[in-house]
DNA sequence: TATGAATGAGAATTCATTCAT
DNA sequence: CATGAATGAATTCTCATTCAT
């Protein structure tokens, strides 16, 4: 038999995307059953095996679909800044804005996904690393421009920064009623780290 | 009926936590099977459930089996200091010393006891809020003595720094070649964040 | 949530049960595999679960589904009569009757669901008081027509009459050959419990 | 090795017994641990198994080992009066009481004995076949004396009479307040059997 | 395409029984 | 004799996936 490609360009699809995103955010890969997706989608259980091959399809579906939005987005809202002080500014801002607003999707970020490499072993998580990359490239270009330390390993503080970032989100999702608001934490953890790694 | 409580001082019971850590943080919680943690710690299936209660059980002793090492290991470790900044480096050469010793145990901590809040509902996870607290109390510490700046958030410098740690300790457990030694990632770590909250 | 009723309008639900009826007749409850059931009725394992929420609920089910049968077929027979004395007669001629069509319920009842208050706490089995109570309700007309005497106890001559034919279809059933016809013996023991056995 | 033949004039055997006939009675012979039986007899789970070959054995044995005191009661009992009338009656009040005594024991003939021919074949349950033998005994005597009906079957009389106590004894058992107590309840049943309900 | 009943492989857990101490 | 930790076979139940309609 023919194996057909996924069938992307539906809303069926997209339903299916949005119900296990929510149903993954609260209850997690494993314990999420597919007819709870399905469910949650309107959809039957089998309707969900014409859009995706199996359950680790959807997770990566779900993962790919939704960084490739990430990535755009804060793409365009960097290149809107030249300072790179500024930019990582913006990347704080946007990232805690994007957990604001799509905690469902931070969740599976924090969660299933850095568990990812245990439970699908051919699935090397590249948006995220260009994700990571986007604050090296950062790094890299102030210190190009004398503004960052050059001591400063970048392939280290994107780790940090990201990381600094990540640990404040987790938090931020968790709690539920919010102590800061997401402009403080974004102005506080670049405060940290920038002068930290400004020259 | 009275309840026994597990025997934990026992050789066998540290030879199936030991396995439980291996085979954990190699395939994950879910993926692991009682039968292969018993393999492992050379006892049969039936006698993991003289040791524990259920497959969650492990997992969370586990977990506070090893944090109260953590712990008192890294109590004692900043109580050997008295600056504000050198407890901070030593916390950040501390907690990656750990990962490099027990990479298992990091491994869990950072994929499985994340989500844990999702599959154990009443498991609150006091450990691991004590162990960020002592960061908190540093910075604290730290702008009474008028070291770090006085707008820092505890709460906030608290899981940036963690976070920065965490992203770079992952990092280093899933690379195979080590690119830069423990040493300079917890340097280059506190510096920037150091740098940032000193006042 | 909303939880569905079990599918019970289908032929397989009925499958189930009458293969179930077999099992636990010929090996008891307990020694009866749920294996073996599905194998019976020719389903998979699974599809067990479908139908039945666990092996309790096969059982229960399976008892009120066929008391059903028992009790409107009871209350239709003796409608048929208006002297008590020929009810009584006709109770047992019925009742044994039931046995020989049917032993493999008789045995479950007889030995099954007399123990399920134990195994199932919430159990209450309604269906079975109400088939007594035909009995005393016989023998309350009875007394009221002066044909019974006023000493008897209806619920204890209910009991008495059940007793003495149930430990009759025990018999009946356990036994190989059959020594007495099923007429003999409701007859023999509606004497008894009639007149008496004294000359 | 040797197998020894059980060890029963102990103190321990009788404990395991004992232990054994309120946990049965409870909780029925399925849903009974032997751990259970070994801690309400105060022993080790494996002493269990000096004094018994496996479980079925324990339910064997106390049987046996109660109705062996059951029959000896019994027959002396009876053998007090010449009329088998007066036999009969008394034959009634003597098992109603042992039940009143022994109500465990009552449990345990009611619902587990008269499964056992399910789950251990080769049992041949004699001493229950003797009990009903002293009925039909009976019976017959008082047919020879020309005291009872020449037309009664024995073999049927027994069944109906030790059904009618065994189904009253079932409810008394059960019912938490005792509604009759068990002279009233012997009386009626007897009256019932020997001279019927009828006016 | 869409459905959802059916499948059956797979996994956690239990517990009677054993046996080294 | 007594113990109770250890064993591992056995069993229930789950749920991703399939496929006839």
């Amino acid at each position: 038999m023919i194996v057909m490609g996924k069938k992307k360009n539906t809303e069926k699809y997209y339903r299916i995307i949005k119900a296990a995103t929510k149903m993954f955010a609260r209850k997690g890969f494993y314990k999420t059953r597919i007819s709870e997706i399905a469910k949650e989608a309107k959809v039957a259980d089998g309707t969900v095996y014409i859009y995706f091959e199996n359950k680790d399809d959807i997770l990566i579906s779900l993962f790919e679909e939704q960084m490739k939005a990430v990535m755009d987005n804060m793409v365009e809202q960097i290149s809107e800044e030249t300072d790179p002080v500024k930019k990582l500014e913006k990347f704080a801002l946007t990232h805690l804005q994007l957990i604001e607003q799509n905690p469902n999707m931070a969740e599976i970020i924090q969660v299933e996904v850095r568990q990812s490499s245990k439970f699908m072993k051919e699935y090397k998580n590249e948006k995220f690393v260009q994700y990571l990359d986007l604050i090296s490239e950062i790094v890299r270009e102030g210190q190009e421009k004398h503004i960052f330390k050059k001591e400063v390993i970048p392939g280290m503080a994107k780790r940090a920064f990201f990381g600094a970032l990540d640990e404040m989100s987790r938090f931020w999702v968790l709690s539920t009623r919010k102590q800061y608001d997401i402009k403080t934490a974004a102005k506080q953890i670049s405060e940290y780290f920038l002068n930290g790694i400004q020259g």
